[in-house]
RNA sequence: CGGGGCGUAGCGCAGCCUGGUAGCGCAUCUGCUUUGGGAGCAGAGGGUCGCAGGUUCAAAUCCUGCCGCCCCGACCA
């Protein structure tokens, strides 16, 4: 893409309705465009981290064995009826009626609409488990957003559903979602940590929330520091085996957010030097809640013994767009964003310093043309504006790598290549700066 | 929903107290000079001062109502 025909609007300053890092520097980056309070639109670089960020989350759900579908974002009134909860909502949920003055709801979850798809097809244990799941933009009425895309009202929510014939099984589907969750976090250059949550009505240990830590998150957490450090199980292990050992190791270490947390506990299972107290993002909410809604709405599954019971099901929430938040409270410095690798809009910007002189032009468009072929998205930064407006933007927007063609270097045939994160430069000739970006 | 704050050019702000021709910086446009970390000079364009009503000879400024946005708290991907 030529950063001419673009459409990057950058700011200089930040306006001043952004007060934490993430939010100001998204809109500087020009990703995104408020349009009222806790709405976006996102502009052509948010679209693209978006993207990925959603499509990392896709084959983490599809590895896991979770199928995908779309629902839709209108919903009926009457399935929430079913389930008792469209009078518990409250405000948050947005009510609108059609022309025929029938209710309807923009859906702030989706529970009822995938049950009543379930029920509508599955009769029989035989056909469990199954774990469906989309990625949809949802609507909250939120008493207060903020923080830009951390706390919107509509937001793009991946949401996740489990089938299972009784609670053993729930508890297996349960687990794979947990680690499919570390597995997701952890190619986004995130380091989540699992905390336990409120179960709600159902109670017991399956429930549990994950956590980004960010001094300007909205949630404390409690953690022993070795589950900081623990990484993420990783995509090799063995998605149908048995599981338990590799959460277990996640779980038996302390972890609670601020309204699980038991301070004689913390004090009593983790020693003085490895209690760490800290603020976080929430970005994932996974549990278990048995037959909460197959139950009134009925949704059941014969077993074995031909008997007819309530499916147990489960549901597995990550926030999409406030994961781009989080990535950017993790991941910046005084200049902008450092993008990781994996969700970076575009893999590499070529900075042409010069624009208009032949010798300096040419040379760009052959680094362009290089990147390209070799499968790099890559951005040319061909404004004709001096060096430093095109570095400050370029690092406010954060690409991982500039490969810097100037009139200098054209001269003595190399080019500079840029590492953002790092800040470390390299001088070299173009195939060999090729080389490096490509890895 | 309780408390606080703010709406003036695309962005950041001054002007309001004490009513009298709407300003500054950045950005934008034109020209010249410049060109490795947000250039310089000269010129230009861009405003229902959030909206409505009131007071007044006169309202960005004073009064009333409404709308919008932000922050803190209680609630939540």
């Amino acid at each position: 893409m030529r950063l001419s025909r673009y459409f990057m609007p950058t700011l200089r300053e930040a306006p001043s309705d952004a007060q934490i890092v993430s939010h100001q520097l998204m809109l500087r980056a020009g990703l995104i465009r408020q349009e009222a309070a806790g709405i976006y639109a996102f502009l052509p670089l948010g679209l693209r981290v978006l993207k990925k960020v959603e499509q990392i989350v896709r084959e983490e759900m599809n590895r896991a064995g979770a199928i995908e579908v779309l629902m839709p974002t209108l919903q009926l009134a009457d399935l929430w009826r079913e389930s008792g909860r469209y009078d518990d909502y409250g405000e948050e949920m947005l009510r609108i009626k059609d022309r025929h003055e029938r209710d309807l709801l923009y859906g702030p979850t989706a529970e009822e609409v995938i049950t009543e798809i379930f029920r509508a097809y599955v009769k029989s244990y035989k056909d469990l488990p199954k774990n469906l799941y989309n990625i949809q933009w949802k609507f909250r009425d939120e008493r207060r957003p903020r923080f830009g895309v951390m706390r919107g009202r509509e937001f793009l929510m991946k949401d996740a559903y489990s089938f299972d014939v009784d609670e053993a099984a729930a508890r297996r589907s349960y687990n794979r979602m947990f680690l499919a969750y570390l597995n997701t976090y952890a190619r986004m250059g995130l380091r989540a940590i699992p905390v336990r949550a409120d179960a709600g009505p159902i109670g017991g240990d399956l429930s549990h929330e994950f956590i980004i830590l960010a001094n300007t998150g909205e949630s404390e957490v409690f953690a022993h520091q070795d589950l900081v450090e623990m990484g993420a199980p990783g995509p090799d292990i063995d998605w149908d085996g048995d599981l338990q050992p590799l959460v277990d190791q996640r779980t038996r270490l302390y972890a609670a957010s601020d309204e699980m947390h038991d301070a004689a506990r913390f004090k009593k299972e983790v020693p003085e030097a490895k209690r760490m107290t800290a603020r976080g993002i929430e970005v994932g909410h996974i549990f278990y809640f048995g037959d909460k809604y197959s139950k009134p709405m009925k949704a059941v599954v014969a077993g074995p013994d031909g008997v007819e019971r309530p499916v147990q099901m489960g549901s597995y929430g990550v926030g999409v767009t406030r994961l781009m938040g989080a990535i950017i409270e993790a991941s910046h410095d005084e200049a902008g964003i450092i993008w990781p690798d994996s969700v970076a809009p575009f893999d590499v910007a070529v900075v042409n310093l010069r624009v208009g002189e032949a010798a300096v032009d040419q040379a760009a468009e052959a680094a362009y043309r290089g990147l390209q072929s070799a499968g790099k998205e890559t951005l040319l930064d061909d404004r004709d504006e001096r060096p430093g407006a095109k570095f400050a933007s370029l690092d406010l927007v954060g690409l991982p790598w500039q490969l810097i063609v100037g009139p200098k270097g054209v001269a003595d045939g190399v080019v500079e290549i840029k590492r953002r994160a790092t800040g470390e430069r390299q001088t070299l000739p173009l195939e060999a700066a090729l080389k490096a970006i490509r890895g």
